[in-house]
DNA sequence: CTTGACTCTGACATTAATGGCAGGGTGTAT
DNA sequence: ATACACCCTGCCATTAATGTCAGAGTCAAG
């Protein structure tokens, strides 16, 4: 299977499996003529690249196991689980930042409604600089 | 006062003050040699700038409604509302998608554990495609 | 033999705010 | 005058995956 092919499959363009290539992340055999040539295995590879893609880990990161989900259960391969904690507690905070973000737009946005805090009995007036 | 005392009193790097200036957030008088002269006031401005960095929005966001918000209360500012609430939109999105990034992850560990699932009743077999 | 579809490499662009450097000017104190 | 602190502009780098282009080679069908 030639890469075209592989894309089509896959839904990653041409460009992205040339840079998963360049990752270490999947290696095509080349034919005399230098084109790739892709087992029917890639495909899924492509897809499990993409799937740990999603969930926000990096090349580098999926480099350092892929060679072992490939091959069996995920639950089985030692070297995933600290990426998978360590990615957690990214997204943790990620999210707890967020939020703060969040509630402080909620504020700011509840006050050009003229309406009471969604906070206990503080001032209704809203400065900037009133929460950091 | 220049542009090295500004970015002591505000924390805000001499670099990030030129860009301010130079995205047309703030707008420091010249002096004669060209050394920026910022009045008493930038220093608040710089404050707010980096308040609404913080919050996520961009240069271009704030200038949109700078020159209001430094003039009045906020929530007189009109132009600030819907960015706000654009922002919110965001930020909700991101917090959405994080948190299936999360779940998934927590699943994931868990079946490391050999645990059963934080669902109800569904199979404690995790496949990598499980959930997309 | 030509056309068109495919492939190759290499390089630059993207994003947004910031860091950092080089090379030079300014101002003040000794 | 010399040292030192400060300022200026302009430029390149960062991040990570991907888009996009140019210039060239390959190959099958007509």
């Amino acid at each position: 299977m030639k890469i075209g092919e592989l894309s089509r499959r896959t839904g990653a363009s041409i460009r992205s499996l040339r840079y998963y290539e360049a990752q270490g992340l999947i290696a095509p055999l080349r034919e005399a003529n230098g084109y790739r040539e892709y087992s029917p295995l890639a495909e899924e590879q492509v897809r499990t690249i993409r799937f740990y893609l999603q969930l926000g880990l990096t090349t580098e990161q999926i480099a350092g196991f892929l060679h072992c989900v490939l091959s069996r259960p995920e639950q089985f391969c030692t070297e995933v689980l600290p990426v998978y904690e360590s990615k957690l507690a990214d997204i943790e905070a990620q999210i707890a930042q967020l939020a703060r973000i969040r509630d402080n737009l909620v504020d700011r946005i509840s006050s050009f409604r003229g309406e009471s805090d969604s906070g206990e009995g503080e001032s209704t007036r809203h400065e900037r600089s009133e929460r950091y």
